[in-house]
RNA sequence: GGAGAGGUGGCCGAGUGGCCGAAGGCAACCGCCUGCUAAGCGGUUGUCCUGGGAGACUGGGACCGUGGGUUCGAAUCCCACCCUCUCCGCCA
């Protein structure tokens, strides 16, 4: 959520800001609903201001004994409504404020890189060289299905499409690149492991910024009303809500393993083999809570914890930043990291991380104390994939694949698979 | 799911209609005192909104789990809901 009266005070401002995202949202319509609530918020308060003058003197005569002019009670009581009045207008015109700005998207920082699309973006990097094969490589589903990891026909029968399911040697492949994930983040980046609930209530929701914009693309649960996460950015964020954090304890490093939901409404047509797109999906979820100052250097650390993911399997990537126009509902700026996919001979998204600056942190009121006796301000929030590990496992089975259909198992995931060097027909029971 | 108890400031806790943004304690901060430490003494310390001021500040309004209601006036009375704790039942 931006800032009231930000918007008020550098309404021209916030209007070529947003400009550069797109289509503008109405803020001529908010600003109009701004200045009826100011002046409704004025006259109520003006009103309440005289009838707690004359309520203090109504209290004043009683303990002295003395009995207040019966007019002076009737008169009271028609101030009284009328306050009444105000006040449910009142309330109508915030309810109308806060339903727009919340649709309201966040602004892109001042060193995001103006344009339209995806096509606008900016290739900042890439590493690794990609793999010259011998042979043409299989996709993720071919090679996974032919050594038994996964079996996404039986995952239909009972889900329909989109559902993920992995088998024996792929299970435990999966498990092991979340555990590999997870002690990167805690052990050498100082990330804080969390297991967070996987429901939330439409607070929490609203927190982030999924809601009230994004519900189509949520999983809902009605009695009690739940969504479930379709990020673990979601509770991880939210772990802090209403709350004013020490300056010293900043900055706060969370990072969760969980499943992921996606209604992916709308995208249908759009990979629809394999597992790059699913309704579920587990990934590991990096997220920070920083001071407004230091929050563009820690998106670069953020960025860093990622990559050393790919790096570490080895895995050819490209870092790329977004455009204006590209930019998630809540960030202000966002690299995405694309791994490299021989069977399409293209990099694709495997990591999204983002600057929300105060953006989550308005909609979640967390904030913190700069000195011991300084006024509270909103932190900055921040959140990256580190890494989505369902196309990590893509990615995994393209690149390393062998010509006779047997994968390799990169280096630093043999330790969680008893030193298993490579799946193969021979193995791939499951047995180690 | 059943029965009971309770939700007040950073924490503990008093407060049953006006003198309450809220006693008292703890904690933190500042100062004094004391060879050091501890103790002691004095002072300061909530959040949000909205106006004035360049600013230190300052006027007004709101906030005692949440939302309604009664009343000139609600932390206090009434209603609904949420949450926490204890016991019982069920259960991974």
């Amino acid at each position: 959520m931006l800032d009231k009266k930000f918007i008020r005070e550098n309404p021209e401002l916030v209007r070529e800001t947003l400009r550069k995202r797109g289509p503008e949202p109405d803020l001529d319509a908010f600003l109009g609903l701004e200045t009826r609530r100011l002046n409704v918020l004025r006259e109520l308060e003006n009103l309440r201001a005289r009838q707690n003058q004359a309520s203090e003197e109504i209290g004043r005569l009683k303990r002295e004994g003395q009995k207040p002019d019966p007019g002076i009670t009737a008169g009271l009581r028609a101030a009284s409504e009328q306050i009444k009045s105000h006040q449910s207008s009142l309330a109508e015109l915030e309810k109308e404020s806060d339903r727009l700005i919340l649709t309201f998207p966040n602004l892109p920082h001042a060193s995001v890189p103006v344009g339209r699309d995806a096509r606008d973006n900016i290739e900042v990097k890439k590493v690794g060289e990609p793999r010259k094969f011998s042979f043409p490589p299989r996709p993720h589903w071919e090679v996974g299905e032919n050594l038994g990891l996964i079996d996404l026909e039986r995952a239909a029968r009972m889900s329909g499409a989109s559902f993920p399911l992995f088998t024996g040697l792929g299970a435990r492949l999966e498990r092991a690149l979340i555990q590999f994930m997870l002690d990167l983040h805690t052990g050498e980046h100082g990330y804080r492991e969390i297991s967070p609930p996987l429901l939330v209530n439409a607070e929490a929701m609203t927190g982030t910024g999924q809601l009230p914009k994004f519900a189509q693309e949520l999983y809902r649960v009605e009695d009690p009303e739940l969504y479930l996460i379709p990020t673990a950015e979601v509770p991880l964020i939210n772990l802090h809500r209403d709350e004013i954090l020490k300056g010293e304890d900043l900055p706060i490093s969370l990072t969760a393993y969980t499943p992921c939901f996606r209604r992916e409404a709308g995208a249908h047509g759009r990979d629809t083999r394999g597992l790059i797109r699913q309704h579920q999906f587990d990934k590991v979820e990096l997220v920070k809570l920083t001071a407004p100052e230091s929050s563009s250097a820690e998106l670069e650390n953020l960025l860093r914890h990622a990559e050393e993911v790919l790096r570490r399997l080895g895995l050819p990537y490209r870092v790329i930043s977004l455009c204006t126009g590209d930019l998630g509902f809540a960030s202000a700026q966002t690299y995405d990291l694309e791994v490299w996919l021989p069977s399409e001979g293209e990099y694709r998204e495997i990591s999204s991380c983002s600057n929300c600056e105060s953006f989550q942190a308005r909609r979640s009121n967390i904030r913190f104390r700069p000195a011991e006796t300084a006024k509270p301000e909103y932190v900055h929030t921040l959140n990256g994939s580190g890494l989505a590990v369902g196309r990590t496992l893509v990615a995994v089975l393209e690149n390393f694949q062998e010509e006779d259909g047997s994968v390799t198992i990169p280096e630093v995931l043999r330790k969680y698979l008893d030193g298993l060097e490579k799946i193969t027909q021979e193995n791939r029971s499951g047995k180690l």
